[in-house]
Formats: structure tokens, C-alpha cells, sequence
DNA sequence: GTAGGGTTAG
């Protein structure tokens, strides 16, 4: 009935003085915003008070709404300091930490900010964990005098609690009069933030009352020290838990990988918010179990809670981790139907997640469409293409990304280097490795020397790159030997491939791939006797080499072969196209190559079997049964493609006119007309 | 004043 009335007095002329007594019973959004629009039509806006009175009830927490508290702000003529500091309140409410630091600018030009001003932009730098700025403005309260004003010491223990410079919260701190509860809780942050655990407990004692976020702050901080059974112990305690310590601790057992506390406490749970949901998601995500991430991500949405960008970003992940570009596609198209704009991080792992399944033309569309390019995007898609083996394509954006201006970061360069070596452009790889040091200031990281050792093996510098491996500054890693050693294998150096191999297998025993890389590299040179030596070590240390598993995605269903895998459903018809494989391979002139067979087979034909069934191949055959025609056959192998099934697929794009595409353990193969993206280098 | 998001070499 109220706003009836009000709706009918307004058709009508007031005095001012009746306006302002509106205004100021005026409790709900609409109501001001009817009063709003009146003063607007009648003119009695440009009365200050009315106009003052406006501006607070729109940046009341109530009602909050920036946008119409800053265009009433906008039409006062001389703001006063009230006013000013009622705007920059609403632009913390509203989370818009730098226009507010900008808006305290901007004031500076007007007035000596009070004690009004100061907890508000100091609460902005302590949310942006600008710890340069608060400094500035830290001065400027002491040169003012208002370093004594409780709200201003509060807030600045705030700030240096959470920019990690507990020692100059203390000092605030410890000056304060009246330590409130607040502030004691900011201190204990302070030191759980630095991993000062002894410290924090201290506090926590120390406390002369503690309330939740006393208990809660104390328990995210034990977890983040990786003291995670305190933690629980602490949260078993605890008097009166709220949604957010339960949260709390959920996020404290995902980081610590317990996936199972994590899903107990989610279980017994009295309510659950989007955090929450979102702390799961990404918890699983974090600890490798993208399938629970998914399911996850599937309840959330029944019960009907909408995600935000950091349940996007994680489910997004997950489905890299999974490579199921059908998941991916539907996650996307729920992003374009609910309307959800991309922030920077989502269009990046969603540029990562069509490259890393597969689907670099969808990572390519994406990356076009995003219209404000951010190095995230950038670097995403190189790295994409890279991985994809399209470096001219890979070092074109790169190009383009510094002529506008984005400056490249370390990721940005692993992706030119890697580019660089999946097509042997050993020149350009020394070119970006030195325009990375000497043009971007960045220090090259063992990911970097690891590309540059790999463009020197691809190329058959195999001296150069043990070279660079004894120079670099840091200790090679399995990876770099891993490199040294299969590079020895192409190139068919035994030295430098026992001197890598020993350096593997010393620093990492467990690691099957080298003992392969090694007896494939002794058949293929004949040496028979070291390869049975090789297979000795492993069973000796109770190693299996790896079985190949190839999988493709149908429908919506992942289907998985091993090697020789005859547990499919529909094992007879794979086999029977594996047989019409065979027929049409021979036709087109295919001789089987058999040299790097690690199997002890004496006769050639069981040798020839061995490799008709590498998974990858039931996986093709399975492609080509199942899928229409002209429709890339999508397929994901956990170790490298093995020389034969390379030249075979490539035979098999052109007698079936299919493109195919493989995923090994470190790279993609765009198999077409008889050739493969990698041109052979791989 | 407390809880939730991605990145790299074999």
C-alpha cells in the first residue's frame, strides 16, 4: 500500500522539505528508486541534502547499488568529504578495490582524507595485497595524525596480516589502546599467513575472547602450513562451527590430498554454499580425480546452484586432465547457453582444454573470439599449437602478440622453444632462447634448457646437447636425460645413450621409459646380449614395461585397448578390420618394421603380430568402424607412438581417407594424406 | 576480520 501511495504523491508537486522526509522513510530499493527518478523529473535533485540523502541510501548495504549511488555522486556539483567517503564505502562493498584506490586519488585532489577515509581504501589495498600503496597511505595517516584512530590501526593490521608483513602488523598492534577482536583475529591470520604456526598458536592462547573466525582463521592457516591433523583436531573442538569453517576444513584436506575427510565433512555437512561446491570441484580437480570432479560438477548443477568462473575453471581443467573433448564440448556449449562471459582465466583453460583433447581448430576458434587478448590467451594457444606440432602457425601469433605489445612471460617461451623443436628449427630455438634473456630479462628455468636440448637432438647434435646439459646452472632432471636418451636412439649414438641412461637410471630407478629407450636403442644396433642385460635389471628391481593403452572417444564413451586387448565388445569386427588393415598396408607396399620390438620373438611373423596390435592400432580400427566418414578419428596413447605405427598411420590417413589424430605421451599427431604433422620429427 | 580458479620441456 505504501508504494501506492507513494506512486500517487509523486505525480504531484512537493516541497522539498516532504521529499526529504520521503526519502528518509524510504526503506526499499524501489522505493528510492521511485524517489530517484522523481527529484530527476521535477528538479528538487539539486537540493544538497535530498541529493546527499540519495546517495546513502543507494550505498546502503541494504539496498547497494553502486552504479545509481555514483551517477546521483555524479550530479552533486562539490561533493563533501561525507560524501566522498559514503561513494568509496559503496565501491568496497561492491568489491571494486582498484576504482576505489583511483576514487581516493581523486579525493586527495579535494580534500585531507579523515578517519572515515582511511579504513576504507586501506581495506581496498589489503583486498588487492597491495602492500606498496598501503605503505604510501600508512604515511600519509601518520602524517595526519590519525595513527592512533582505532578503525585506521585496525584496518592497517589488516592489510599488513594479509601482504605478509606481520612484523609491521604487530607494530600497529601493539600500539593500539583497545585491541579489539577484530584485530586480534587479523594478527592470528598475519602469522598462519607466513607460516608462522608457533606464532599464530601463541595469539590463539593469548586471545582474551576468540569467536568463529578466530577458530576458522586458525584452522585455513594450520592447513596451509601442512599441519593439517591440527587443523582437524582444532575443527573437532571448536564450539560453534559455520558454514565457513566447514568449508574451511574441506579445502584444508583437499590441499593436503584426503580427498576422503574432504567427502565425509561434505557428507555431514548442515548446509552447503557455492563455495563449498566449488571447494570440492576443485579439490578433486587438484588431486587428479577428474572423474569425481565431473560427477561433482553434475550434482551441483541438480541442485541447482549456478557455477562462477572458479567452478568453471576447475571442471574445465578436470576435462583436460581427462581428454574427453565431447565433455569439454558440452561444458562449453553450457558456457555460451547460460550466457557466461569468459573471464581471462576460463578462456585460457578453455584454449588449453580443445588443444589438450585434440581439438586445436576449436582452441584456434576460441582464441579468435576472445576479443581482449590477455598473455594467458596467448601463451594458451601457443602452447596449444606448439604441442600440436604447428609452429609456423605457433611463432606467427608469437610474432603477433609482441608486435601489439603483450609482453611474453617463461610459459610464453617454453611454448616457441617447444615449437621450434617439433619442427627442428635449430637456428630460431637459439634465437628465442637468447631474446628471452637478453630482450625479456627472464632467467631460462630447466624447462627452457630442456627444449634447447631437445631442438639439439632432434637435429643429431647430440655432443651439443650433452654440452649444454654439463653447463646449465641447475641439476638435470629425468626429463633432460630421458631427452639426451632418445635423441641417442634416433640417431643411433650407443655412447651418449649410456651415458644418458645412466644418469637416468641413477636418478630415477623407477622410471620404465628408460629401460625401453635403452634395449630398443641395443636391438635396434643388434647388440642382443646388453638387451637381455637391460630386461634383467628390470625384473631384478620388479619392472614392467608399461603396456601400450590407446583410447577413443563415441558417443559420449570412452573405449580403452591395451595391447592384443580382446575384452571389447565388439573385439571380432575390430579384428576382422585389422585383417582388411593388414591386406590394404600390404597393398600400398608397407614392410612392417620390427627392429624395435622389445619382446624376446624370435620369428619375424609373431614380431609382425606383436605390432598389428599396439593398442593405438584396435583403437583405429575400432575409429573406423564407428565413426562417419570425413570425421577425424581422435585418439589418446599413454606411450609414444612406436616407429611402425607411425608410418602405418600415415599410410592409413591416405587408404581410408581419414584424418587421424594422436595423442602420445608427449605430443600430438595430425595424421593426413599419407603424412603427419610432425613431418617425422618426433 | 575467516572459505573457492589455470599455465611449461621427454
Amino acid at each position: 500500500m505504501q508504494t501506492l501511495t507513494l506512486s500517487n504523491m509523486l505525480h504531484q508537486h512537493f516541497p522539498d522539505a516532504l521529499h526529504f522526509s520521503l526519502l528518509k522513510s524510504s526503506k526499499t530499493h524501489q522505493e528510492t528508486q521511485q524517489l530517484h527518478a522523481f527529484s530527476l523529473k521535477t528538479g528538487v535533485f539539486s537540493h544538497p541534502s535530498l541529493s546527499s540523502r540519495l546517495l546513502s541510501l543507494y550505498a546502503d548495504p541494504n539496498i547497494n547499488n553502486l552504479r545509481y549511488a555514483r551517477s546521483v555522486f555524479d550530479r552533486i556539483q562539490h561533493p563533501s568529504l561525507v560524501l566522498w567517503n559514503i561513494i568509496l564505502k559503496c565501491y568496497i562493498q561492491n568489491q571494486q578495490s582498484h576504482e576505489a584506490i583511483s576514487l581516493f586519488v581523486l579525493l586527495l585532489g579535494h580534500f585531507p582524507p579523515d578517519e572515515f577515509t582511511f579504513p576504507c581504501v586501506i581495506k581496498a589495498c589489503a583486498k588487492l595485497t597491495a602492500l606498496k600503496e598501503g605503505k604510501q597511505i600508512h604515511g600519509l595517516v601518520l602524517k595526519l595524525g590519525f595513527g592512533l584512530d582505532k578503525f585506521v590501526q585496525a584496518s592497517l593490521v589488516n592489510l599488513y596480516s594479509k601482504c605478509g608483513e606481520i612484523g609491521s602488523g604487530y607494530t600497529v598492534f601493539d600500539q593500539m589502546d583497545e585491541k579489539d577482536l577484530v584485530s586480534w583475529n587479523s594478527l592470528l591470520d598475519g602469522y598462519a599467513r607466513c607460516g608462522e604456526v608457533k606464532a599464530a598458536m601463541k595469539v590463539f592462547d593469548e586471545m582474551p575472547e576468540k569467536d568463529c573466525f578466530s577458530w576458522t582463521v586458525l584452522i585455513d592457516g594450520l592447513a596451509k602450513c601442512g599441519e593439517v591433523e591440527t587443523a582437524r583436531k582444532i575443527f573437532e573442538n571448536m564450539p560453534n562451527r559455520n558454514l565457513v569453517s566447514w568449508n574451511t576444513m574441506i579445502n584444508g584436506f583437499m590441499k593436503a590430498g584426503d580427498t576422503n575427510s574432504a567427502c565425509k565433512l561434505f557428507d555431514q555437512m548442515p548446509t552447503r554454499n557455492l563455495i563449498t561446491w566449488n571447494s570440492m570441484i576443485g579439490g578433486f580437480k587438484l588431486n587428479l580425480r577428474f572423474l569425481e570432479a565431473l560427477e561433482m560438477f553434475e550434482r551441483m548443477l541438480e541442485e541447482e546452484f549456478r557455477p562462477t568462473h572458479a567452478t568453471l575453471v576447475s571442471v574445465i581443467s578436470a576435462v583436460s586432465g581427462l581428454a574427453s573433448l565431447g565433455t569439454g564440448r558440452l561444458i562449453h556449449s553450457y558456457i555460451v547457453k547460460n550466457g557466461i562471459e569468459l573471464d581471462g582465466v576460463v578462456g585460457t583453460v578453455l584454449i588449453e582444454m580443445y588443444s589438450k583433447c585434440g581439438g586445436i581448430d576449436s582452441a584456434v576458434t576460441v582464441f579468435r573470439t576472445i576479443s581482449h587478448k590477455k598473455l594467458g590467451h596467448w601463451t594458451a594457444i601457443i602452447v596449444g599449437l606448439s604441442i600440436h606440432g604447428m609452429a609456423d602457425h605457433a611463432l606467427k601469433l608469437f610474432l603477433e602478440m609482441r608486435r601489439i605489445g603483450v609482453k611474453p612471460n617463461a610459459i610464453t617461451f617454453v611454448g616457441v622453444l617447444n615449437a621450434c623443436s617439433h619442427v627442428g628449427l635449430i637456428n630460431d630455438g637459439y634465437k628465442y632462447f637468447n631474446m628471452m634473456i637478453n630482450e625479456y630479462g627472464i632467467k631460462p628455468a630447466i624447462e627452457h634448457y630442456g627444449c634447447l636440448v631437445d631442438i639439439l637432438c632432434r637435429a643429431g647434435c647430440l655432443e651439443e646437447a650433452k654440452d649444454i646439459i654439463e653447463e646449465m646452472p641447475m641439476r638435470p632432471n629425468k626429463v633432460i636425460w630421458m631427452t639426451l636418451l632418445s635423441g641417442a636412439r634416433n640417431h643411433r649414438n650407443t655412447k651418449i645413450g649410456e651415458y644418458a641412461a645412466q644418469y637416468l637410471i641413477e636418478l630415477a630407478p623407477e622410471t620404465t621409459g628408460g629401460y625401453v629407450v635403452l634395449s630398443n636403442m641395443y636391438a635396434v644396433a643388434g647388440e642382443w646380449e646388453k638387451v637381455s642385460k637391460v630386461r634383467e635389471m628390470m625384473k631384478k628391481r620388479g619392472l614392467r614395461k608399461d603396456p601400450g593403452c590407446s583410447s577413443i572417444e563415441h558417443k559420449g564413451v570412452v573405449h580403452n585397448f591395451i595391447v592384443g586387448d580382446k575384452s571389447h565388445p565388439q573385439t571380432k569386427e575390430i579384428y576382422s578390420k585389422l585383417a582388411e588393415m593388414r591386406e590394404k598396408l600390404k597393398l600400398a607396399g608397407h614392410v612392417p618394421d620390427t627392429s624395435q620390438v622389445l619382446l624376446y620373438i624370435e620369428e619375424e611373423e609373431e614380431k609382425e603380430a606383436e605390432l598389428e596390435n599396439h593398442s593405438e592400432r584396435l583403437a583405429i580400427a575400432f575409429g573406423l568402424n564407428n565413426t562417419e566418414a570425413g570425421c577425424p578419428i581422435r585418439i589418446m596413447k599413454n606411450l609414444r607412438v612406436c616407429s611402425d605405427c607411425h608410418s602405418v598411420t600415415k599410410l592409413l590417413s591416405k587408404i581410408y581417407s581419414r584424418e587421424i589424430i594422436v595423442r602420445d605421451n608427449s605430443r600430438f599427431h595430425h595424421f593426413k594424406d599419407g603424412l603427419c604433422s610432425c613431418k617425422d620429427f618426433w
